[in-house]
RNA sequence: GGAGAGAUGGCUGAGCGGUUGAAAGCACCGGUCUUGAAAACCGGCAAAGGGGCAACUCUUUCCUGGGUUCGAAUCCCAGUCUCUCCGCCA
């Protein structure tokens, strides 16, 4: 969300630059709706201030004179109410402005390789793909879980459901012993002002999985990240500097519908309607962003070195950003079935987007409120490592060696081979 | 599912239908004192929105939405949430 009083000032700048976002908006309503806002809040606080001197001043052959003034102040206040909603609904479609050092472009084409690291191992066969690992292995079954459940969903067994246990393991102990992260472990389900509050609502609510509580019309959804559960903690809140920066994180399973990508990836565990994540969340003070998102960034790829896995960092260009980010730097790891990198985790800074979505404010040292910082990174997606493990690790009679530091997390296990 | 209690500023917590935007304490910011810190003392300190270059000023806000009244944190109605007790259950 974005403030109107910045927007109205330096509305070209900001035309522009929200233009590069790929959206199809009307921006100069929102200037107009603005203006007739303003103009009906000055009509009524005008008969508001009459008003109230009437009833201060307690003069009886006044009191009819305040009874007329409130039939017209009702009246001015529906319009005005009217006005507000339509702007409201407006400015919440409206995404995040992206920094001035992000690339500007449509789609991913644009996005630029910033860094690489690991080694990309050459193998003397034709390394098979992870599903085809795990299913002869009999410990990944997709033809199950379409019984049980549907497609896009899959069962774990014996050693890949411990590799799977292990990441999770291995990966909250680096973020909350080194790397200075809380964990939290949250509900999985979110209330609507939640989704609203990280931006999943209302432009996103086909990717949502909403659950049906009770017969109340209140909204629960199946949280599709951590992040929206995690940033929410500071919602509607006024945070002391002191408290920042906090740094939060959680292992969660994520849900959803993934519409729109039917076709896309529906061989295995990619693109699943389920999926573990650990996620990191950072809230800070609002000119910390920047920072905090190269350190964010490294906490992440620090797995994946730790884990011997190839992997590239990747600025993601205006038009392949989220919604709520200003900047996000995706970091692609290497899967030798594909010949390719894929998304592994996406870390970004969103600013004070967010905040103000949540109205999630702190004091700085000279007691002046601002909208705090937001941040949200995975760090990383479980499922999507385990993936890059079975086949970056694998041999050539199709067993999957463990990398050195999850060794200890699976009872010093040294290669997985089927039963 | 049954029975009660409550919701007030960053936090705790007073509050009579008419200077109550709201006592007090804590926290926080500034100052005095101190070699420095702590303590003590003095001062400041709600948010959102509108107008103004600014000093400043106006409006709204005491869970939400209605209602009564010239006037509501305070009275009435509906809803939401939280807590306690009983029952049921992982």
């Amino acid at each position: 969300m974005h403030n109107l009083k910045d927007l109205r000032k330096n509305f070209d700048v900001f035309k522009k630059k929200i233009l590069t976002r790929n959206i199809k908006i009307d921006l100069n309503e929102i200037l107009l709706l603005d203006e007739k806002h303003r103009k009906l809040i000055q009509e009524k606080e005008t008969l508001e201030k009459n008003k109230k001197d009437i009833s201060k001043s307690k003069d009886k052959s006044q009191f009819e004179k305040s009874k007329e003034l409130s039939l017209k102040i009702e009246k001015l206040s529906i319009d005005q109410a009217l006005i507000k909603r339509k702007l409201d609904n407006i400015m919440s479609l409206i995404p995040n402005v992206p920094l001035d050092e992000v690339p500007i472009g449509d789609d991913e084409k644009f996005n630029k390789e910033i860094e690489k690291k690991g080694n990309i191992k050459t193998f003397d066969f034709k390394p098979k793909p992870h599903h085809e690992l795990g299913d002869n292995l009999k410990m990944m079954d997709f033809d199950l879980a379409s019984i049980t459940t549907g497609s896009r969903f899959v069962f774990l067994r014996d050693k890949i459901a411990l590799l799977e246990r292990a990441l999770i393991n291995f990966m909250i102990d680096i973020h909350t012993i080194n790397n200075g992260y809380r964990e939290i472990s949250p509900p999985l389900f979110a209330s609507e002002d939640t989704m609203f509050g990280t931006g999943q609502l209302p432009k996103f609510e086909n990717d949502q999985f909403e659950i049906k509580l009770d017969d109340k019309n209140d909204r629960k959804f199946l949280i599709p990240t951590a992040e929206v559960i995690l940033t929410n903690i500071v919602r509607e809140k006024i945070l002391n500097h002191q408290d920042l920066p906090m740094r939060l994180v959680a292992a969660t399973p994520c849900f959803r519908k993934e519409a729109g990508s039917y076709g896309k990836d529906t061989k295995g565990m990619i693109r699943q309607h389920q999926f573990y994540k650990v996620e990191l969340v950072s809230i800070v003070e609002n000119h910390k962003c920047s920072d905090e998102l190269e350190r964010m960034t490294d906490c992440a790829t620090m797995i994946l070195d730790k884990l011997k896995l190839p992997y590239r960092k990747v600025i993601l260009c205006t038009g392949d950003m989220g919604f709520s980010a200003e900047k996000t730097y995706d970091i692609e790891v290497w899967l030798p079935s594909e010949n390719k990198y894929r998304e592994i985790s996406s870390c970004s800074s969103c600013g004070s987007f967010q905040a103000r979505r949540m109205k999630s404010r702190y004091k700085d040292k000279n007691n002046e409120t601002f909208f705090t910082g937001t941040l949200n990174g995975s760090g990383l997606a479980i499922g999507r490592t385990l993936i890059a493990i079975l086949e970056n690790y694998q041999t050539n009679n199709g067993d999957i060696l463990v990398p050195e530091i999850l060794k200890p997390y699976m009872n010093n296990l040294q290669k997985i081979s089927a039963n």
